[in-house]
DNA sequence: TGAATAGCGAAAATGATTTTCAATAACCCT
DNA sequence: AGGGTTATTGAAAATCATTTTCGCTATTCA
């Protein structure tokens, strides 16, 4: 499937993120490009907290504030980058954005904290619809079911 | 529909709540009862959070600390009596449990806050189907769409 | 009714996130 | 390229919802 056209698309561009920056008023950092990075080489699937974030970065060598990587967090959900996700327990996670079209949803283990990841076209049409029908104008839909993964159900007898 | 029995039904038993919390151990008192009250008389579609539940017991005349209401709420939560939300922004919000087939869901105003319910048989299909797949136990779903009510959005331009 | 202890309130603690502020660095304009 | 403007940074303090602590009270149950 095609890319959204309206969805910067950063994997290719390396100087990408300065252009979608500087359009909307902010200044490029080497900071935040880092910390894209990190969302650019992370495994698919997986999300990011602020604290890995901090702590990926130390790992690699590079020392950054956390008002910084809060900071560079917003930004990049304001300009669309990234996705804000409550998955679960006080708090957020981060992920690369999608396509509308393409959003997909979650499935927590609320035992060991596990998500998993799973498409299905009728939730976007369901939250396209709903709002549709009450006069809303679309940002984003969320689905995230909870439940006990295999095997913690075996742990937990 | 008729309601699910496993689910106990306080609407009617004045004395249920006390059966429900000896049941598994939890004793009844005078706080939890008007925390639960609350909710039974609250507005369809109402959500509450800690904050309210606090304003709403000093406005009716009773006094109660706010570390009484946050473990009411997750004795209630366990009991599966409340069901508790992440809307959003940073603090969590409450309603009556229902019976997982009458689950419904949530259209938020990232702007206003305005909060709407919506029922769709589809999203428990799904929640049910993704988590029978993977072997998940389900413990129940949330779809929340994000966007901005149609006031909102005639005082945005 | 009385012993055992879950639950209460008040105050202190926690922990993620946000704000403040002085120093720095990106951007724009010559 | 140099320089002024000001967004951004880092460190520390502040915020704020929620949780914990602890001495006292009230519920449960024999
Ligand atoms: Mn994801
Ligand atoms: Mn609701
Ligand atoms: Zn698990
Ligand atoms: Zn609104």
């Amino acid at each position: 499937m095609e890319n959204d056209p309206a969805l910067p698309s950063l994997n290719q561009e390396p100087e990408l993120l300065k252009t979608v920056l500087n359009k909307e008023g902010f200044r490029f950092t080497s900071q935040r490009q880092k910390i894209l990075d990190l969302f650019q080489s992370a495994a698919l699937g997986h999300h990011l907290n602020a604290e890995e974030i901090h702590q990926q970065l130390l790992d690699q060598g590079e020392k950054i504030s956390f008002s910084t990587i809060y900071r560079a967090l917003h930004v990049m959900v304001q300009l669309g980058l990234l996705q804000e996700l409550e998955l679960a327990e006080g708090r957020k996670y981060y992920e690369l954005n999608t396509p509308f079209m393409d959003q997909h949803h979650h499935l927590v283990c609320v035992h060991c904290g596990d998500v998993q990841e799973f498409e299905d076209a009728k939730m976007t049409q369901v939250g396209s619809s709903e709002s549709a029908a009450r006069g809303f104008s679309l940002l984003n839909c969320q689905f995230t079911v909870y439940g006990i993964c295999p095997s913690c159900q075996s742990l937990l007898g």
